[in-house]
DNA sequence: ACACCTTCAAACGTTTGCGG
DNA sequence: CCGCAAACGTTTGAAGGTGT
């Protein structure tokens, strides 16, 4: 294992302590990873290195003009080929400079206790957190010279994608080391050293809420060790998800205990429970109180908004039992009883009635010049391996059948009068040409329910007969590979995608839920929710989306459907119900001294001690056990967690 | 119960670039 | 010219959440 770890910088920086100055502290890793292989060269090998090193700079440099440029155009095509941190660094500005009001308020109210912060998206929620955890470092400088121990702050979000937005956001705003962790170190983690070092050379971390577990559960640290801990999107904290278990080994009874700040836009995320009840429990969870700000106190910043919100009706749409296709037909008669092709079949007669009949088409046959049917074809003939050997070559028979079926099928372009495509995406089309053409929209996102329509949308306002002028569509979704579709989307694509839609290249975005938090685009002024927004956090962080002076809001509702009023209905209440009880008064509804229902914390007691002094919670200790004996290494036979971890969970 | 969404980690596969 | 290793992408599996 040692011998897979990175050469040291030393013989690199000797080789080339001509331009030391040139190194900019925050390109370490990347560099290293360049010329790692710079070891104990011959001269000449060494000049080469050189060279390279020179080559790279100026590549690195080239890069960063060119991010610094507004030249979209030749852009465009090194946008995919920058790696991801590239990408987002590129897009921070320092904003720490200038705190509002408001946020001076909230930061002093989180300097004093714990406390959950709810603010809209785009409203500076991380500005918060960055002069707080530059408070708590400066102490923390002070703590260390006076010769207490080292403790570390921590920065904890959900998505690997936000653990490099935040971690370019905060370094580009403070001058504290920060060191960034998720999933993705594969080799380091769990090599004590390694976790030594991190330790040593930062003193506060953003990380992936699954790393810090894992950390606290193996001893690499103990809470005592933390000083502040700081929620993005807080509201994910219960249940079993990875937040509310990092807060089950949150001391809640003692003095010396980190500090909690959460940041959430709205605190919480469910629609069947009483808001208030709902809320309460997060406050206990967190062992911190929720504070936000009146609207008067976002002051100047809000008041020249002029918001709009519609509710666009579209008709009945057909019964999909009726709206199929011959296509469809053809192709369910084929491979209907393959469970393989289920998803997709079902998937196109929705679309059929949802979007139109040409849609509907198009899936098939975006689906078989996709590389998805070769794949279906080869998964079809693993599944059926083990059967009859006669079956097995009837359901390959079948693939290719339907193969041929949709490369002969006729696909016209959409009627003249769009007669072969639903009410609902004539409607979407009304909006956004109205959006574009009259109100000369910035950017655009339109929310859908399922990563498929959102494919096939980008598709289809690119058709020529369609298309908006003005209007450049791209989507937006996440990234499943396992769920059988034809539209699937990396990490780095999704970031990607995001980028240029920031950047403008694209300015209409379609979107699924994981649009919903995280993003924020400045620019954005009009959202739309094809599909009905059913809760009431969908309702507010989609909303929150948009933070333009004028700014629109659709959502798009069948008409004479008394369900979607209703349930549209209920969102708002309760969003506006929440907004309410956030802003009442803390005394209101003071929650004494954290005295936690004991059936919210029934579960916690921890059962093991390790010898490092962490506590493992039943969850946690199969994978720490299977971890140990991997360490042990008997004889090669179990080398892998994972065969270790499968055997202890058969036990 | 089920289908849908998301996440992360680990295991494979493929490309690319370098050195012998 | 060939072979190896790093980088990158893809697939699989397990987990969690939500809502009908």
């Amino acid at each position: 294992m040692s011998d897979k770890q990175i050469p040291p910088m030393e013989d690199y920086l000797q080789a080339t302590d001509d331009q030391p100055e040139l190194v900019d502290a925050s390109e370490d890793e990347k560099q290293k990873k360049d010329v790692g292989q710079a070891q104990k060269a011959p001269i000449a090998k060494r000049r080469k290195q050189d060279m390279q090193f020179q080559q790279w700079l100026e590549k690195n440099q080239r890069e960063v003009l060119a991010a610094s440029r507004e030249d979209m155009g030749s852009r465009l095509e090194r946008l995919e080929k920058i790696s991801v941190e590239k990408l987002l660094k590129g897009s921070t500005e320092r904003i720490i400079a200038s705190p509002r009001e408001y946020q001076i308020d909230l930061y002093e109210r989180a300097k004093n206790e714990n406390t959950i912060v709810v603010l809209d998206t785009g409203s500076g929620k991380t500005l918060i957190a960055a002069l707080l955890l530059r408070r708590v470092l400066e102490v923390e400088i002070e703590n260390r010279a006076s010769g207490y121990m080292p403790k570390t702050a921590f920065f904890i979000v959900e998505k690997v994608a936000l653990c490099f937005q935040q971690h370019a956001v905060l370094t580009s705003n403070l001058e504290f080391p920060i060191g960034k962790i998720f999933g993705d170190m594969k080799g380091e983690i769990g090599d004590p050293e390694f976790w030594r070092q991190q330790f040593s050379e930062n003193m506060a971390f953003v990380c992936t809420a699954q790393t810090l577990l894992s950390m606290l559960g193996a001893g690499f640290i103990s809470m005592s060790q933390i000083n502040l801990l700081v929620f993005d999107e807080a509201h994910h904290t219960k249940k079993n998800h990875a937040y509310a278990r990092i807060m089950e080994a949150y001391p809640r009874w003692e003095n010396e205990r980190p500090r909690i700040l959460g940041m959430t836009a709205s605190p919480v995320d469910s629609s069947k429970a009483d808001v208030r009840i709902a809320a309460m429990d997060l406050e206990e969870m967190l062992c911190s109180k929720i504070a936000t700000i009146s609207d008067e106190a976002l002051g100047g910043f809000r008041d020249h908004r002029d918001e709009t919100e519609r509710t666009e009706r579209y008709e009945k749409l057909e019964d999909p039992q009726h709206s199929k296709t011959q296509l469809w037909e053809a192709i369910s008669r084929c491979i209907g009883s393959n469970p393989q092709f289920k998803a997709h079949l079902g998937f196109a007669k929705d679309a059929s009635s949802v979007l139109g009949t040409w849609c509907a088409d198009r899936y098939w046959q975006l689906l078989a010049t996709n590389d998805e049917m070769a794949r279906l074809e080869a998964k079809t003939g693993r599944d059926t391996l083990e059967l009859d050997v006669f079956d097995s070559d009837e359901a390959m028979a079948a693939v290719s059948r339907t193969r041929d079926i949709i490369r002969d099928h006729q696909f016209g372009p959409i009627a003249k009068d769009w007669s072969d495509l639903s009410s609902k995406v004539k409607t979407l089309h009304g909006v956004l040409e109205n959006a574009f053409c009259q109100r000369l929209s910035k950017r655009c996102i339109v929310f859908v329910e399922q990563r498929a329509t959102a494919f096939l949308l980008t598709d289809l306002f690119q058709q020529p007969e369609i298309s908006i002028p003005g209007m450049r569509v791209a989507y937006m979704i996440g990234s499943n590979a396992s769920s059988a579709n034809a539209a699937n989307m990396s990490l780095k694509g999704q970031v990607v995608s995001l980028q240029k839609f920031k950047r403008g290249e694209t300015n209409c975005l379609f979107a699924t839920s994981v649009a919903e938090e995280g993003i924020d685009v400045p620019e954005c002024d009009v959202v739309i929710r094809f599909d009905l927004c059913v809760s009431a956090i969908q309702y507010i962080q989609s909303k929150g989306r948009a933070r333009q002076s004028s700014f629109l809001y659709v959502t798009m509702v069948e008409s004479n459907n008394i369900y979607h009023h209703r349930k549209f209905q209920q969102a708002k209440s309760a969003a506006f119900e929440l907004q309410r009880f956030c802003r009442a008064l803390p005394e209101d509804r003071k929650v004494e001294d954290f005295d936690v229902r004991p059936d919210v914390l029934k579960d916690c007691e921890s059962i093991i001690t390790t010898a490092a002094g962490g506590g493992l919670k039943l969850i946690d200790s199969l994978a720490c056990l299977a971890k140990w004996i991997s360490d042990q290494d008997y004889s090669g036979s179990i080398t892998k967690n994972k065969t270790a971890s499968k055997m202890f969970s058969r036990l």
